[in-house]
Formats: C-alpha cells, sequence, structure tokens
DNA sequence: GGTTAGCACTCAGGGGGGTAGAGTGCTAAG
DNA sequence: CTTAGCACTCTACCCCCCTGAGTGCTAACC
C-alpha cells in the first residue's frame, strides 16, 4: 500500500502528546534531509536518546494511526504523509530566523536599483533555489489593470512604427504597427509627446473613454494604445520564470522519469500552477501546500509549494516562491520566501507610488 | 564495447557501393523512427526485399568495418555510428522540400507584424520544437556593438529615473538610474529629446567620443547611456530560450537521468553552447553537428544539433535551431530550419535597412 | 501502567543460475 | 556473388534464495 492520497480531515489536527510530536518533527527532520524512511533505531540513535526504539515503535503505531506516518512496507521505517507534513509545518517546526548578514544580502541583490525587470525576477529566483534546492518560481509583477506612465512611437520604415509603452509598474512593452501612412519620426514624436500630457496613468478603458480632442494621428496611436493594453490585460499576465530544474533532477524524487517529467511540465508550462495560484487567498500572506488535498491541487501531487504574494494586491504584484519535493527544507524557506516577498513589495511600492510629477 | 567516441576522419567518406548507401540509408532510418538497433531481417523486410538477410548481413560487416555502424553486443542488431549519422545527413537524405502550405503557415506565424519580440522567439522555438520532436533552440539577435534608436528618460520619484533604450535591432532595454538632483519630468524629456536629435546610430564608443555640447543633465543621461550599452555589449548577448524539454524527457535516450540532467543543464545553463556556436564559420549558412568530435563540441556528446545563423552577420543576429538526441529527423528538420532563419532574417532586415527618416 | 529486552516475522534488494529469443557469423551449396 | 542452413552468442527476463533492516508482539521489569 502506497501513501494514501488524501487525509479526511487535518483542519483540526490531533492532539498528540508531547513525546509524539518530539518524534514526529525527529522522523520529518530525517526524512528531509536524506528521502529514506526513518526507522525506531535511528530516531533513538539521533533524536530521542532517553529512550527505547521500542517505545519509539510505540509510539510510531499511534502517529501512523492518525495518519501522520506511513509505511512503505512492513519492513521499512516510516515516511510522514501528508498530513505529516503539514502537522509539521504548522505545528512543530521552528522557522529559523534569517541573521542580519543574510537579510542585507537579499536586499542588496533584490533593491540593486540598476536592474533591469527580467534580472530582477531571475535574482529573485536563483536566490530562492539556492536555499531551497528546489526550484524558484516567480511571476512578473502586473496590474489588475495596467496603467500607462508614458509612450513613444518610433519610425521604423515608411509606414511601419515601433509603439513602445511603459506601464506603472515599470514594465515596457513593444510592439511594431502599421502606420496609416507615411510619418515623419518628428511628427510621431511630437505625437506622443501631446498624447503623454492626457494619458498618463489612464487605463485601457479610461484611455477608451477619453473626451480629449486629438489630431487623427493621436487618435490612431490613442487606438493602437488600447488594443494593445486591452492584449497585456486578457494575455500577457502569464509571464512565469523559474531557476533550479537542474538541481531538481538530481534529487532521488525525479530520478523516475514520470515524476521527472511531471515535474518540468509543471514549470514549463505553468498555467495550471498559475490557475492555483490564482484562487488562493491571498490576505493570508503566504501559503505552503503539501501534496494534493483535492481537484485543484492535484498537480501538486507528492510535491511543496512554498509561494507568497508580492506587491499590492488589486494595484500590482505577483507571486513568488519555492516549488519541489514534498520534503522541502521548510524551515529554511518558509522566513526567505516571506523575506524576498517583503522586500519586492517594497520595491515595488517605490516604483508605483509617488509617481512622476 | 560502447560507440568510439570519435572516428579518425570522415572529411573524404569512405567510397561505398550503391547497396551499402541503400542499407545505411535504411539503417538510419529505421533507427531514427525506433531507437532500437537495427537487424538485417528487418532491413530486409521494410527497406530492400529484393536481398536475403545474410547479404545484408555481409554488406553490414562492411560498413561497420568502415565505421559507420556499431553493435550494441553480439547477438543484436547495428546501430548508426555518429560516422554514420554524419554520412547519412551528407550524402544520404533527401531533404524533403516544405509545401507551399508550410511555408505559408512559418511564415504567417513568423512575419505576423504585432508580435512583441520575445513572442517572436517562442513562436520560432515552438515551431521547430513541434517538427523536430525535440528541443527548439533560439538567441536573441544581438548586434556585434549595439546602435541607438531612441532614448527616453522618465521621472519615477524625485531622484530616480527609468532610462528606457531602443535599439536599432528593435530590442528595447530599460534601466532604473539615480538621478544627480530631483527634475521634472518636462525637463528629462526635453533633454532626452535633444539627444536623441544627435546620437541616432552610434554605438557605444562612438556615443563616448561625441564632442557635440551638452547640457550637464544631458551629459548625464550619455553617460549612463554609454555605461548601459557597455554593459549590453558586455553581457546581453547571452538572452536563449527553448522549447520542448518536456518532448525531450519522453524519449528513451533521456530516460536515464543522467542523460536527462545532462540536456537540462545545456539547456539551461547554455553558456557552453554559446562558446561552441560561436566558433562556427557561419559562411556557411547552416550547420548540423552530431555527437562529440573533439574538446569543443563534447557537450554534444550522443546529441544532434541542427542550427542556423539568421539576421546579416555582423550587424545584427542569431542563432535558431533544433538540439536532441543523434537520432534527429534530419531530413524534416534542416529545410525547416533553413526556412525559418530565412523568414526570420528577412523580417529583421525590415527592421534594419531603410532606417527611419 | 508505562517502558524495555528479546525474539520471531516480514519484506525489499541483490546476486546467481537457467531459459527464450533475437540476431549474428560462418560455411557450403546454388 | 548470393543464399539457405546452422551453430553460436549474448541480453533480457524470471525465479529463487539469501541477507539485513526494521517491525510487532510478548513477557519481564521498574
Amino acid at each position: 500500500m502506497a501513501i494514501p492520497d488524501a487525509l479526511p480531515h487535518d483542519q483540526l489536527p490531533p492532539a498528540l502528546s508531547a513525546r509524539k510530536r518530539l518524534i514526529l518533527k525527529a522522523i520529518v527532520e530525517a526524512y528531509i534531509g536524506s528521502a529514506t524512511p526513518v526507522g525506531s533505531g535511528q530516531v533513538v540513535r539521533e533524536y530521542v536518546p532517553d529512550v527505547s526504539s521500542a517505545t519509539v515503535r510505540n509510539e510510531m503505531v499511534g502517529l501512523e494511526e492518525a495518519g501522520l506516518l506511513v509505511q512503505p512496507h512492513t519492513s521499512a521505517g516510516r515516511v510522514p504523509s501528508e498530513g505529516g507534513f503539514r502537522y509539521f509545518v504548522r505545528q512543530l517546526m521552528e522557522e529559523r530566523a534569517l541573521t542580519r548578514a543574510e537579510q542585507s544580502t537579499i536586499r542588496r541583490q533584490l533593491l540593486a536599483v540598476q536592474l533591469a525587470r527580467e534580472e530582477w525576477l531571475d535574482v529573485a529566483t536563483t536566490l530562492l533555489a539556492r536555499v531551497a534546492h528546489a526550484a524558484g518560481i516567480i511571476s512578473a509583477p502586473v496590474a489588475a489593470q495596467c496603467r500607462v506612465k508614458h509612450v513613444e512611437l518610433l519610425a521604423i520604415q515608411e509606414r511601419l512604427g515601433l509603439l513602445v509603452l511603459v506601464l506603472q509598474e515599470g514594465t515596457v512593452k513593444q510592439q511594431l504597427i502599421e502606420l496609416p501612412e507615411d510619418t515623419a519620426q518628428t511628427d510621431l514624436s511630437a505625437a506622443s509627446s501631446r498624447l503623454n500630457q492626457h494619458i498618463h496613468g489612464l487605463s485601457c478603458s479610461e484611455l477608451e473613454a477619453l473626451g480629449e480632442p486629438m489630431s487623427d494621428l493621436e487618435a490612431f496611436i490613442a487606438a493602437r494604445l488600447v488594443s494593445l493594453m486591452a492584449q497585456i490585460d486578457e494575455h500577457q499576465r502569464k509571464e512565469f520564470h523559474h531557476t533550479g530544474l537542474v538541481e531538481l533532477l538530481e534529487l532521488p524524487e525525479f530520478q523516475h522519469p514520470a515524476q521527472a517529467q511531471r515535474i518540468v511540465r509543471l514549470l514549463e508550462h505553468p498555467e495550471e500552477l498559475f490557475g492555483l495560484l490564482e484562487t488562493l487567498p491571498w490576505s493570508e500572506g503566504m501559503h505552503v501546500l503539501i501534496g494534493a488535498r483535492g481537484p485543484r491541487t492535484a498537480i501538486l501531487q507528492d510535491l511543496g509549494l512554498v509561494v507568497s504574494y508580492y506587491g499590492v494586491e488589486s494595484v500590482a504584484g505577483g507571486f513568488v516562491g519555492v516549488l519541489g519535493p514534498m520534503r522541502l527544507p521548510y524551515a529554511e524557506i518558509v522566513p526567505v520566501v516571506r523575506y524576498v516577498s517583503q522586500v519586492m513589495t517594497e520595491s515595488l511600492d517605490d516604483l508605483l507610488s509617488p509617481s512622476a510629477k
């Protein structure tokens, strides 16, 4: 028999004796380190030397009945179940506080002012992948509705122009457009410059409803802008980066090709992951999702996900976190994800808040 | 004994009888389809029904002596060696010409004018991955020296600005910069607008040597521009996209975790691949690299690479192609890579050539 | 009553031998 | 030169056995 798919309810975690908690904690920690079943002997040797292995075995039976441990087979040690990991994360683990040095390293890397947005995202994932020995994941900050900061139209060829749109969160989007007629750069610049005076901070729909009188060219640019922004609002919120795939594939849980394929698919085609993340209640700040608990989280079967929202909800933000095997070093990861998302929020605030004068 | 690492010289491919060539072709094609050793019986049944299997076996001995076939073990069929694949690609395969419909599908997808550059690159890799059942790879078009098309400086906060640089090949780079003093957007716009009149088409070093008299602000922007462009010339030429990793990991050659890890590492950290591609003589148009032939191509051990340069050498361009197992369907892939790179070159030409007036 | 030593039991993993089948190389005849 | 025939080779697979880790149970102990 394998690990049961879902436990009935661990909403109300079973009350456990102090010793049971100690033993469960020991087993989870040992398993996170080694990925192999943990026997009563090992627990006594390495974690609870003041009782005998027989006592530990007796306690293990109780923990197994509570649905917190599983035996891969009769003569193997115990492995934490999904429920066991959840109990550990909620009740047992002691988050390792970040040292000042670690905090300042993270700040320095994420707040380096000359970072392009792409690099900023990659710095975050790389940083997370390193502490977690798993994949760092991040989605680009998107606004519920994107808002114009600045627009520029450049002549490329006769009747071909490059529309450059800077959004308020600092994202730059570009699109080639066909011009209605051959137009000189000076005219294009003049038109976009006039346009910039009126459209600053507008969303797609506000721009569409703008009553300002315009020249033909300005109206044309505005129309293309509306369509580009509609497209951004519709689709472009899917930008997703990840790092650490190589390290993941070295872990024992992904030696089986089918498992490796599953996680690669999840990272390379993250639509399903997005679907899941978007349904989470972000008021709670962070989430630690462990294994599959229902149809929505089926994609997380055998996996662990530590993720946080960064940015300001309903203004602009994204997700940042770690995806890996179920036995992630949560005590290390949770504080780092929390701190990274906090620093990223600050950084985004700086961009968004006291907008240009 | 495994497949020999390198053949002495297949510069001058051995002259083979028509029947040997036929049999070699049959074996390579069968192996490309099935990934399993091909026996004499199979060759007779499926490819050369007018001779007996004994005759085929006799010929096989000759092909093996010529270094074109290998036997994994005595009682297995034959597998093409690296040399066998190279001989096949150069002498035996019949490229499948693209139909008009296929050509126009490719053109339509790649020339859709409203594509952002990122999407343009992803369209190409996706397209290649699909025909090849392997990974599509591409590097972003870069100029030997990047040249300014347009620059814009936006106020974000007091003393924080966003420098937006459009390069001649249409790439947009952005960088946050600290301003020497709190400056109004109108001043920034005026300065960048004046600057734009002088710096159009300049490279980093030309910009640095520009003798034009400037205001303090203009000089400051120019200096930051020089440093950004130097950074781009130095580092940013490494932008690299790939698609099809999931499909690769489903192939039998990547069921072994070590092999899977190797190709994932190659795609996720493509520095070595870049190093190799940059040393190839691009005057020849396309390259088909099969397996490792020396220290430089060691990374391609057991792999096949079909790649072409696109763009105009020494002006702006990149690489586009397919990476996968040695048994790629070359006859399908080569024409597609050739056509894709050709269409991408056209598309880039449109951007570069009759620059704005 | 909880704890522990002792012991029989279970089961995965690894090594050895036996077998089936695919495919070969060789030989002698056509 | 080609081919039928045949002995030979070698992997993949199955079965079996054995080892060792780890368990569950029981009876003694504090």
